[in-house]
DNA sequence: GATGAATGAGTGTTCATTCAT
DNA sequence: AATGAATGAACACTCATTCAT
């Protein structure tokens, strides 16, 4: 198949890696090209335009950022509930250098080209689903009798404005303990 | 003195005003000289580069932005502190057009920019400063009574975290309650 | 033979058919090759440049595109002088949408490739076919009686003159009543 | 007035030679500002982009080439109708190398751009000016009692015509004896 | 204080062409 | 007989910046 093809995807690659050190508006394609090896003109062949190589890299990069690809609701029970909350949401904050990088243009896509209607629809609706997922793990907590039943929407946004948010401050730089931060955040919430 | 100039004050509004609607990247020096309504040179008449102007606005902007700015520690009493805490919060938040602005441009200044060392490190200062300005609130709350004596950085760091990513989702076009979220995570913070 | 070959018949028709609608300078290689359902390199097989497909698609177009073949002089006879006269010019000029693409080609040619020494060349000699078939035609009609032996060649090239011309102010989206012009123009210089 | 600029003008005249000698899609703005000497940037500081160019070209040149220009119907009298005509029909037909460039320019704009309908549509009107003109000129011959009453339009269409495409085959290099067809044409339509 | 004129470096994009397979 | 992959040369256009006036 072509997309197995090793220029294509050495392309998709370099234009991460780049977009992650200079941002996408700075990272031109004559830069891509040199870091690939070839010449410009040879990425039109592999893609119709920077747009439609912007449009790959996003959907390889978060076809599957869903909540659902980290939380299976029907894994928590009662005995597990607040530990394997604690433990999954642990999973979506970097911890590796490559997770940064994920970040960094995860966050490019968020503003260096959320001016872009098309981008800022498909990240809207990719954070609707970490909130609405969250509301629905606190749903099944409460079924579970392991979660008070008020003010469900707002501590499902709250875990989701925590964990979201401990990945950027991390992305500047700030050293935060994102453990004791992300414990402390489901324990006040579940009480 | 020649930064109380008309123009001069009118190329950084136009600036802000530029960079709120279309980034900072894609606003060009010609699109502000269009906007404040001289020629493109004239702009460096006032500023030395685009990048001056750039700080300029940066400082005038942020200058103020502090923890302090917002909350005044020495007014909180253990009768007002969860109440003055929620509306003192609340004001951080955006309300109006112009607080998007505001917050739009920040989030340019936090990544568009974020690449030049220069401003990821004040950008880190004035986050670092909320952190710490939420860790010295809560302990004024241990020492009134009415914060547990426990967790104090974790706690603080959730307060900060939330009301700061608030501000990021409603800039995404998100419909948050933000009053709801605000208040139930005071109160969970709080006990 | 090779040339009776199917894709290559397809590519000069499809070469035909875009200089058509779009010129041949903005007709691309690619735009060929997706109209016949071949890649690009595949027409390289079967013409050694896009200069050699331009060559090869004037000789066929333009190959017998003379005024004995429209004109056959000794069909002519006193009698018949005059009205065989117009009715064969009638035939010169478009009635279909068929002829307005030869003719949108034929000009593209004229102009757009007359640059090139080779077309203007053949182009020029065309021109002078007609031109001096006309004068044989007159100098038939002297002989034949009808055709007063005076400024032969001028008129001559009033008829070649006219008669090309009323096309490219078709082509132009001139509507004329060719004709009645024609016809007149036939009257007027045989007297 | 900023219309008068050298670096203007200069542009202007550049283009026009090379539209003549290379034509119009073939001549890029690296050959202009070579041409004139400057960097291709500083053609953008005169006119907006190519098109612009080549608008403010297009009207220069053919702002005043209307029929009325060459031809002033109310000098015509019954004494000097049959010479005047021949004489300012003359005066369209190209003599000098200046009236071959100003051809080929038009011809240019007549098929190289009149894919676009801007132009397309005023080159069209310009002739259909001289059709007009034509007409109204052999009116005024009938008025006078010089031209007798019959066929008015098809005989101004092909003073049109002629006078028209002497100037194309001059313009191929054919050699025509220019004023003995025109004079013959003359005749001829006016009996 | 500000302008007219210009520049060097760069951008994304297109094209005819090549060549190994 | 045709393709996948790539290239060199070009193109229109934009930008921050400079400088004489």
């Amino acid at each position: 198949m072509s997309k197995d093809n090793k220029t294509h995807q050495h392309i998709v690659e370099a234009a991460y890696q780049l977009f992650a050190e200079h941002g996408i508006e700075k990272t031109s394609l004559t830069m891509i090209a040199t870091e690939v090896g070839i010449t410009k003109p040879a990425i039109y062949y592999h893609f119709a335009s920077k747009d439609a190589l912007l449009d790959y890299l996003f959907d390889q990069l978060f076809g599957n950022y869903t909540f659902s690809h980290f939380f299976t609701v029907t894994d928590f029970t009662a005995d597990n509930f607040t530990e394997l909350l604690i433990e999954t949401g642990l999973k979506l904050l970097p911890s590796e250098e490559e997770d940064y990088a994920f970040l960094r243009v995860f966050n490019q896509f968020l503003l260096s080209v959320s001016q872009k209607e098309k981008y800022r629809d498909k990240l809207r609706m990719m954070q609707e689903d970490f909130l609405q997922g969250f509301t629905s793990l606190l749903e099944r907590g409460i079924e579970l009798g392991v979660v008070t039943p008020d003010r469900v929407v707002a501590k499902a946004h709250i875990l989701a404005l925590v964990v979201d948010n401990i990945s950027n401050y991390m992305l500047m730089g700030i050293e935060l303990d994102q453990r004791d931060i992300w414990t402390e955040t489901v324990r006040s919430v579940l009480k």
